[in-house]
DNA sequence: ATTGATTGCATGAAAATTCATTTGATGCAA
DNA sequence: TTGCATCAAATGAATTTTCATGCAATCAAT
């Protein structure tokens, strides 16, 4: 008898984003860089403000785990986080000159990661593979 | 200028499993029951016995998360936990009755969800979709 | 069989995450 | 305006997860 797993679409995707990442966040950790950090990172890069909310969706992680990881990244010097102009609810975090470095480094080894694991795939496979997954996120 | 995450494969799959998921963890939660959980049910079922270091692997989790869970579930009378007779090192975890039974309901629930979820896609891509996610797995 | 290394799981302590709630800001209707 | 519902973020307490480590079973080599 067959896993129900094994068919299963939403555990083949989980298990899938997860064994993908696995060997870049190794390398992370190798950097003794959270992923909670690098996720952080990544969305703000190279100069994207975002919103403790905004964020927390974007790194899969809830609001009162952004505004934590902010205050961490803030004291390390890495973003800056001030109330928003338009609404004053609102916090501001964007990246501070240490924050864009560090992230810049990062996301160049995050780019290599991914060519890697691309390679053996054409230009046309990956092109499917995002455009079902955008799907996804957008239907 | 765009997000670095925008065209970031890894980005992409980690938040197409999350959205994708989101709907039917919903309903998990409106039950009382744990992603966790249902994720070691679903793994288990419907017959399929295994350890607790590939119930960790297979549910995403380090294996001290999962010995806790699985005591639990063991408390709560829906796994059963022997040593393994080959390896007495090895924990054999099955499903109780009661938890194969849960585990029926949930896995019709899931089944439902994931049917909805696709209806929208052809089998042909839905096929190439499950060929990636495949390829990333085995590659 | 004995030694030494490895594997699988358990567990105490620490860290990270989340829940529930609060606080302050905004928008809206009367 | 005033009052009230809503929204964004912060925070204390509790839960969950993880790290570091320990212990027992197995394996490998002699």
């Amino acid at each position: 008898m067959t896993r129900f797993t094994d068919d299963y679409l939403l555990y083949l995707l989980a298990q899938a984003s997860s064994r993908a990442s696995a060997a870049f966040h190794k390398e992370l950790a190798a950097d003794g860089i959270a992923v909670s950090t690098w996720r952080i990172l990544a969305t703000l890069y190279p100069d994207s403000p975002a919103s403790i909310g905004e964020l927390a969706e974007s790194c899969l992680a809830k609001q009162p785990t952004m505004t934590r990881q902010i205050d961490r990244l803030a004291a390390a010097g890495l973003v800056t986080r001030n109330a928003s102009k338009a609404d004053r609810r609102k916090v501001e975090v964007r990246l501070a000159p240490a924050g864009r470095l560090l992230a810049n480094r990062l996301t160049s080894m995050a780019n290599a990661h991914e060519a890697e694991l691309l390679r053996k795939y054409s230009a046309a496979e990956i092109a499917t593979l995002k455009a079902a997954l955008n799907g996804i996120l957008t239907g």
